[in-house]
DNA sequence: TTTT
DNA sequence: TTTT
């Protein structure tokens, strides 16, 4: 049924991506959801509280992160919350929740994204796109160039790039 | 950029579909959220209010429609707010917002949805899907017989299919 | 900044209550939200997935929990995404990431959640109400009968009410 | 039930704030929703397509918008969708849709949201607040000066500081 | 026009 | 552990 996330906040750190055999990668980079710090009516101080996130990005999205996404980016991501067990080193299973994103925005100025003078200051449009329309090719994802950011980016590539997974 | 619309409400009348010559089919139908009355700390009866939504449903979600969708449905529905402007009947320019849907989830109990025999095996609704795991097959979706209720669709066809809009 | 979960699914075994010195109430249960089975272009089988959230209600919400909502019962649920950690019996250090409810909606007809006596009157439950409009009086609320289910509810109580946590 | 807008866009003309009698504030201004422009399969250029939503923002959200929204800036906007009608100059009946903001959230750097040089550029932290946690007092909101930007509010002010709608 |  |  319906499975959604939908966060706002800043990466943790530097993404980090793997390549499979298939050509197929991923990305696992943090993000941070930061509530502030305030009073209740009795007085009492409720500190500021940052919520981190373990975001998982596959195919475009990797590479949207591989080429965009850096420790402080501000994004915007929907995804859906998945939870899988594991055993750790010493054979204790453990549980790690993970939000595999659907759809992420790079959020700020295009100069916030990448610091360099490749950005004309004058271009400032905002490009979009949207996760159920009509997909782009992929072919004109990955060319995409620094002057055409993908700040948007959703992950609907179908069936025929599918994953280890 | 980000654009979505979520709602849960009941379908104010049945579905109006409509078939164009390149096989494609659009729905329509309304959709009412409601909210419940309560009084104000000043004792202020603030009534029971309910806002009508436009639903627009394209292609495989319009055949959901047609087969699964009718008056009094229980609807999770996500979609894309679009304002569309045109001259009424006379020549007066006017505008109508509606709901572009990409996600329908048929909510209730089976059988507040069907439970009766009544849909025929041909009528070909779809299989569930989510907007962004890989997409089964076009001939898996019209195999689908009506005992294998698909309550949840996502629209995200692709380009190949795409529509007179 | 944004911290959101939105999830549509069943509840898996009756809610648990517990009761704090100051009145305060906590409910914990799961939520299934089950992605269907397809199959891939290429004709894999992707069988069905279900993942299991788990639940946190606090205040009126978990009144609500333990009035209206038990085993299979279908939920809109609208919450933030926390991890806490704990140690274990072992004093191994252990994660669980829960959603903490803001939003509960009951779905499906009454006939679904209800239709019988069983509900004590003196139970309790609260009204609907909307996160961010005008919030009815907390004497409003008690008042609410079992006969006038509160099948929305939100989670702004407010500092004066706030919990152990 | 539930009626839920969430956009992320861009402001397209510094918002109108109006005040009545009984101290109440309101803001309007437009956002824009901008898909990319793409290609579909079959080479047909799709081009890029604006939206524009009407925002309503009451309370505290007026005061915020009065204070940090101008034109340009890039807001994460989550409300209620309502069509109102009304009769024009001619009298004739006309509906706006209109969303009416629960959360608003600065998105981007401080320096895109305030060009000042009174934000230190070391403070650098993204304070935050949720919807449903319990409220900051409304001293301390009015009292945020430029260097405690208050990048995120919700709309939960309670029935006391009510509105003439 | 739905639903509660 | 739910539901379909």
């Amino acid at each position: 049924m319906i499975n959604k996330a939908i966060l706002v906040g800043n990466v943790g750190r530097d993404p980090e991506i793997r390549y499979f055999d298939n050509d197929q990668a991923v990305a696992n980079f943090s993000l941070a959801t930061t509530e502030r710090s305030f009073k209740t009516r009795d007085g009492q101080e409720i500190p500021e509280r940052t919520e981190w996130h373990n975001i998982v990005a596959w195919r475009g999205l990797a590479k949207l992160a591989e080429n965009y996404i850096k420790k402080g980016t501000q994004l915007y991501i929907e995804g859906k919350i998945k939870t899988r067990s594991y055993d750790d080193a010493n054979g204790v299973k453990k549980y790690a929740t993970e939000i595999v994103a659907d759809v992420i925005q790079l959020l700020g100025r295009k100069s916030d994204n990448d610091g360099s003078s490749t950005y004309p200051s004058q271009s400032g449009g905002q490009p979009a796109s949207t996760s159920s329309a009509p997909r782009p090719p992929e072919s004109n994802k990955v060319q995409n160039g620094p002057d055409k950011q993908p700040d948007f980016l959703s992950d609907d590539n179908g069936p025929e790039d599918d994953l280890p997974f």
